[in-house]
DNA sequence: AATTGATTCAATCATTTGTTTGACAACCCG
DNA sequence: CGGGTTGTCAAACAAATGATTGAATCAATT
């Protein structure tokens, strides 16, 4: 039977790396085998011998990128809450260990870095679908630790709303991964090459604002402007 | 020929709200023209009789929901920029009329509430690729419009800065539309059914936040807590 | 009642889908 | 060498896909 990992098969990684650049910019439902034993110079049969089947290799593609992720997101978060003992981690280091690993972690990757964020992109979206139950149960503890050092951050803010506030950050990740090209292609045209570097420090300094927004009016009323915590 | 609207005939009525429902929870891609017909009780031909094409069924359903939000968003800017005169109009105004169409339209549709958001949601996550170009062009009217009132209400944020956070508003919102469900059923518990309308209104508080954030920073660097404009 | 146009229907079209099969080849280790 | 494991291949499979046909049905007008 094929034995996992210790030494991949040159065709089969050739599938697994089609198969991400497919997946990555058409969709999951769309690309057939076909598809991706034709790119990647294989047999129609390889899928099902490889993988055991279609939803086999999209697992195995799914979880390869997305799990170094979360990992390192709980890594970081850890290394954060030792580092500031038991006092709350700052607004921005928690949003940092959540997008800086998005990354580091492309370049440990042979992905192209657009193709990456496409996929990763994809498959937050996903969410609860089809996902693999080991990202599933992944994403959940992200959440649950996550959620945790934020309500020690932002002792004011309810659960309920804190956990709203995440999903909205979560939202905002996943449209800069899936639509960042194009969006950038809209951009360009002022500073040079606008790298997904900058963008994901917009997006930290974007998410941390909104987490952190006004503690003091609990959430029931939104005509006209209300948290004049800053003048202009 | 199939004239347009004057008066819709029954079952082809019946094929965009089978359509609709499916469409919204199961995505675009994984819905047979069986699948819409079977449920709609009506022949598979049906649907290339009065669309053209399944394709073309997918087009009304887009546009039959997505065109009055965009248009209600269009009419709701253009009324508080005519309160507001030349001046500003206040930021959560602003993303109240961004967002606020969403409730509103809800209730004009016969459509589920669930099923409404799903369906939006997966629209606008679609953005680019296959939608009717009526569309494409509603949304890019969007953008434009809102990115202008944005700038003239944040002054000191520069335009790129300002595309951006549009965008991961805009993100936010898709995120809270497709998995707005999942998310309730994860908070209830505290208090009774947190209907969607509480939920918009976290959402325009949250983007409020995020849009305003810090003007006097430029975007350059993230790593660790330098933002420190706050204190905890 | 006859005619006309619009709609519905069962049957069928050619492709495409994921998967399976069985023969064949490559390799390793005895 | 020879047997056994492992991988590859062309071919075929059944099922599902979007679309089309031509006859049948309906509804309204002439």
């Amino acid at each position: 039977m094929h034995q996992t990992n210790v030494q991949m098969s040159e065709p089969k990684l050739r599938l697994i790396e089609a198969a991400e650049a497919l997946f990555a910019d058409r969709g999951f439902d769309t690309v057939s085998v076909r598809d991706i034993t034709k790119l990647a110079k294989a047999n129609v049969a390889s899928i099902n011998y490889h993988f055991g089947s279609r939803d086999g290799l999209l697992a195995v593609v799914l979880t390869r990128y997305i799990a170094p992720v979360n990992e390192e997101r709980l890594l970081r978060l850890d290394q954060a809450e030792k580092t500031h003992g038991n006092k709350p981690v700052p607004l921005e280091v928690i949003v940092d260990a959540f997008a800086r690993p998005l990354v580091t972690q492309v370049r440990k990757s042979e992905l192209s870095e657009r193709l990456f964020y496409k996929l990763l992109g994809r498959s937050f979206a996903q969410q609860d679908e089809t996902l693999p139950p080991e990202l599933e149960t992944q994403f959940r503890v992200i959440i649950s630790r996550f959620i945790r050092a934020l309500a020690k951050t932002l002792p004011g803010v309810p659960s309920e709303e804190l956990i709203w506030r995440l999903h909205f950050v979560a939202g905002a990740m996943v449209h800069m991964l899936t639509h960042g090209d194009c969006i950038q292609h809209l951009t360009q045209g002022s500073s040079g090459t606008p790298t997904m570097d900058t963008t994901i420090s917009r997006f930290i300094r974007f998410s941390a604002a909104g987490l952190r927004e006004g503690l003091e009016a609990p959430p029931q009323e939104t005509k006209g402007p209300q948290g004049l915590l800053f003048d202009f």
